[in-house]
DNA sequence: TCCTCCACCTTGGTATACCATATTGGAGCA
DNA sequence: TGCTCCAATATGGTATACCAAGGTGGAGGA
């Protein structure tokens, strides 16, 4: 692994875990401090980051993109578009295999499980949705909107465990061949996760706010 | 513009017109050569131009990526989805203006156009389909789809033209409310094009190959 | 006191030197 | 003739020096 991509993954999870706060201004020079690596190291890896959506430019210099409701409403239904199209696609005939490796990755959660460890299965889980396409821009999108929701991934699951039985209940549609119903419970579930995680975003906007964060 | 940016546009505008061919290797310090640009501006755009996927990393060095009839498939199919989704969602009460002007982008198109001027108006056609669904991510999905197909644009437009009838016929129906005409119309349109792309493409396979082109 | 202007500093942009490693080509031996 | 091995070379990875441009703060004058 060279240095770069070390950077670039140190980089990715400050900004995931929000050690660096969105609406936050980065210098190349105070990373490169911070992360201990050359310029050219940091560049590379603020341009891959770029390319993922978790870095912006501004006129001069770097800012992490500030939290934006209306951009997660967009990411939700850009989200819902692309595995609705999935589960059509290859939502018919799942053989038992396939069904049991998805019901695994939800049945491994405990019922007392943390939210890290809710988000990390509903994170597989929609991938999981997104292989059923068998097309490759499908499953990136998929992942895209995973990764870029990845922020405030916290805010939902720390608030609702509702998430894991709806995905329970896509699974067991999909188990039982009824693809239009798996749609419906898809639909469904997208658009309650989006209303749930704006809502919950909403009531902490001020307390982020006051850990210095930036929400359009 | 820096020379970054410079660089950026030439080497893009390389290999969608071919100028470097499908499957070409490329070494950092012969694009300083080619271009006239250090290896720092070199690599700053082969990294820009890797996350619009028109450069691939190999274990060693860079590589136009081949063209790849499945993956032009996906890419249609992809598309097909975000236009669906898009009509879909803002399809519905266009006023005469945006009516006007998505007509008047292919009504400048005249009877002897060149294949040339065919592709632009139907970018432009599917980026103005794109803008219907006001979310950015659908948007720029369909924009990187038309970029990627951009290299084998010439293909179909020069072979055939129906595709300008087809666009006008999804702009009519929208233009008299029928949603999901237009939806259906343009599920025909889409899949038709790619079904004549690939057509066309498995014609020419030999001579692109003759001409040292990777083709999967 | 307040405004202007200039020197200094910080920024990203660019070029380049150096490194480790993988490849390659040819000499030399069997 | 053909195989082996090593030296030379080419590659991307990394660090760093320098640049132009834009911003900032403070000195000095009104």
């Amino acid at each position: 692994m060279t240095k770069t991509q070390l950077v670039e993954d140190r980089l990715r999870r400050m900004i995931l875990d929000m050690d660096i706060g969105p609406g936050e201004r980065l210098t190349e020079r105070w990373l490169e401090g911070q992360l201990m690596a050359s310029r050219t190291s940091i560049r590379t890896a603020l341009l891959r980051l770029e390319g993922e959506g978790l870095i912006d430019r501004n006129d001069r210099g770097w800012i992490v993109p500030p939290i934006d409701p209306e951009e997660i409403r967009q990411l939700f239904d850009y989200r819902e578009v692309l595995e609705v199209a999935a589960i059509r696609r290859g939502g018919a005939g799942l053989d038992a295999a396939q069904i049991a490796e998805m019901k695994s990755v939800l049945d491994r959660v405990s019922s007392e499980a943390s939210a890290e460890e809710l988000n990390d299965a509903a994170h597989k889980f929609h991938l999981q949705i997104g292989a059923l396409s068998k097309n490759e821009f499908i499953e990136k999108g998929i992942a895209d909107c995973m990764t870029r929701l990845l922020r405030v991934r916290w805010i939902e699951n720390s608030t609702s465990r509702k998430g894991l039985d709806e995905h329970r209940a896509v699974l067991e549609a999909l188990e039982h061949g009824r693809v239009d119903h798996a749609v419906e419970l898809t639909r469904n579930h997208i658009e309650a996760a989006c209303a749930r995680l704006l809502l919950a975003l909403s009531e902490g906007k001020r307390s982020l706010r006051s850990r210095g964060m930036t929400i359009s």
